[in-house]
DNA sequence: AGTATTTGACCAAA
DNA sequence: TTTGGTCAAATACT
């Protein structure tokens, strides 16, 4: 990865808000596109619903890019993870102590499932093995600068199939103590995707106040990666100005919060 | 030459 | 003994 022309600028809040939400205005009307046209779909000759994947993966991309560009390595993906369905604050830690390494009973641990295994860091791969009952092998990563910095921080990468696309289940355990990467360095046009939407788990996407929460239909989380620190902060600022999701509840996004 | 990846061996827990 | 996770030598890449 090289440098590149690019200058870090740091998002206005006001910028940042007005960008997600044409997006995520978008991206919510294909998903309601979607659902509408599931009945009619086999009605036609037309692949309405292909149509409509792929409007709705089109602005999954974008609020990736738009993410990347601003951003490069995650200091602690608690928030990425909790809008993603596949783990919340209140899950276990460590769902299998079982066999393996004794120090993960210690170390946090949080598992992510993304379209990509790319999250902006640094990692160097020291292992592969086939697992029991799985098609694929799982990849053993350590931080880059697990050495030079005694960051602790691995992942585990297994790649699984989720309706024909690909998509990796992600394990992090314990987070980077190491500097993040300059956004110079790391936002160059190989690093991308650090937002993804999955709609193959239990999240739903709603929208309307916490108490009369209306369902819009089973369609994506959003799971994001998010890594400077800069941009962590104003993140968690928007999550508290706009309410991205809920304390008790599954995480969700307030999609009116964005609108209004 | 320095760095990253691959892969079989080894270790620990069940 | 089996299995998942890690180590480290060999190999590949830049």
């Amino acid at each position: 990865m090289e440098a590149t022309g690019y200058r870090h600028r740091r998002l206005t809040a006001e910028t940042w808000r007005r960008i997600m939400e044409i997006l995520l205005r978008g991206r919510q009307s294909a998903a309601q596109l979607q659902i509408d046209l599931q009945s009619a779909a086999s009605a036609t000759g037309i692949n309405w619903l292909a149509l409509a994947d792929e409007i709705e993966s089109s602005f999954a991309e974008a609020i990736s890019l738009v993410v990347s560009s601003e951003s490069a390595s995650c200091p602690d993906h608690s928030l990425c993870s909790d809008l993603d369905s596949g783990y919340s604050r209140r899950s276990p830690a460590v769902k299998d102590l079982g066999r393996g390494n004794k120090r993960r009973k210690l170390a946090k641990t949080r598992t992510v499932t993304a379209a990509t295994a790319e999250d902006g860091r640094a990692w160097r791969k020291y292992g592969q093995k086939a697992i029991q009952n799985k098609t694929y092998p799982k990849s053993y990563y350590r931080c880059t600068h697990k050495y030079d910095q005694s960051c602790p921080a691995v992942k585990h990468v297994q790649r699984i199939e989720d309706n024909s696309k690909i998509m990796y289940e992600i394990t992090y355990i314990s987070d980077h103590t190491c500097a993040p990467a300059s956004p110079i360095a790391d936002t160059s046009s190989d690093s991308y995707n650090l937002i993804c939407f999955s709609n193959s788990h239990n999240g739903q996407f709603t929208e309307g106040t916490d108490d009369n929460a209306t369902k819009v239909g089973e369609t994506t989380m959003a799971s994001c990666v998010m890594n400077e620190i800069d941009l962590w902060a104003e993140f968690n600022d928007f999550e508290h100005q706009y309410g991205l999701f809920g304390d008790n509840e599954d995480p969700y996004f307030f999609v009116d919060s964005f609108l209004k």
